[in-house]
DNA sequence: ATGGCTTCTCGTAGAAGA
């Protein structure tokens, strides 16, 4: 099976892109959306499934928004981190073709000395807390989605210019470690890489033509599904496209 | 690249993203 995240930056302006991306990769499983900046009753559900797939979302206006797309039938949805209140729409937790997958859009931070840096520390902490419950529910669990973490200095094209900022401070590759420490793995390093591999540039300053990105999408696995994961590459391509997404789809292969 | 795009909104400027 195939297992996928993109924070897609507004479903309303990537739903073309998303379902021809689909379309191109039929071993695909599972999708899970970032980023889809909708209310619930505008949500494509009917394109989607006309197009042959399952779908669950929940999302709210302008901010956030999380989604699943699939082949198989998404079971036993569960929305929200259930041990954290939160208006923010970030997690959707599913059961397809017997694995638990968790999508996430994990809170940005804006910058350490924001309101937001805390929430974003609580909030991982709340979801470091639900996933100890999860995995021991759920051998099979993939976590999923933008974390807005890059774990290491080599997955920052410039060290040196981020070295204490949001996403790489060390508080938050603290928790990314805890996640790690749950059982998880980050699949992307099961393989041997490019050196300077990202999935995420900003849209100014030309970003992507210099490659000036960071990895903040993972694709983190149970031991059970990390010892039968063959793969997990970034597309880089999707980020060519017309209109593209600020990110990359990361995309993980299991042998089961 | 020092914030230079892109997206959104009770919109036409400002906030947020990362």
């Amino acid at each position: 099976m195939q297992i996928a995240t993109w924070n897609v930056n507004s479903l309303k302006v990537r739903l073309p892109q998303v379902l021809e991306w689909l379309a191109a990769r039929p071993e695909l499983t599972v999708l899970a959306l970032q980023e889809t900046k909708m209310e619930d009753h505008v949500f494509p559900k009917a394109e989607i499934e006309a197009a042959g797939f399952h779908v669950a979302f929940v999302g709210q206006k302008t901010y956030n928004g999380v989604a699943m797309i699939a082949r198989a039938p998404i079971e036993d949805v569960q929305f929200n981190l259930p041990n954290y209140e939160d208006p923010q729409k970030r997690v959707i937790a599913a059961t397809v073709s017997g694995v638990r997958v968790v999508g996430a859009y994990m809170p940005n931070g804006q910058s350490l000395d924001s309101d937001k840096y805390p929430y974003k520390l609580a909030w991982l902490d709340a979801m470091i807390e639900y996933l100890q419950g999860e995995l021991a529910r759920h051998p099979r669990l993939a976590l999923v989605g933008d974390y807005n973490i890059a774990p290491e200095d080599r997955d920052v094209h410039d060290p040196k210019a981020w070295e204490g900022q949001v996403l790489v401070s060390p508080p938050e590759r603290e928790r990314f470690q805890r996640m790690i420490g749950l059982g998880l793995t980050d699949s992307f390093r099961l393989f041997e890489q490019a050196e300077k591999a990202f999935s995420w540039w900003d849209y100014r300053a030309m970003g992507f033509r210099r490659n000036a990105g960071l990895r903040i999408d993972h694709v983190l696995l149970s031991a059970p599904l990390a010892e039968k994961c063959t793969a997990c590459v970034i597309d880089r391509e999707a980020r060519k496209a017309e209109r593209p997404s600020d990110h990359a789809p990361v995309v993980a292969t299991i042998a089961l």
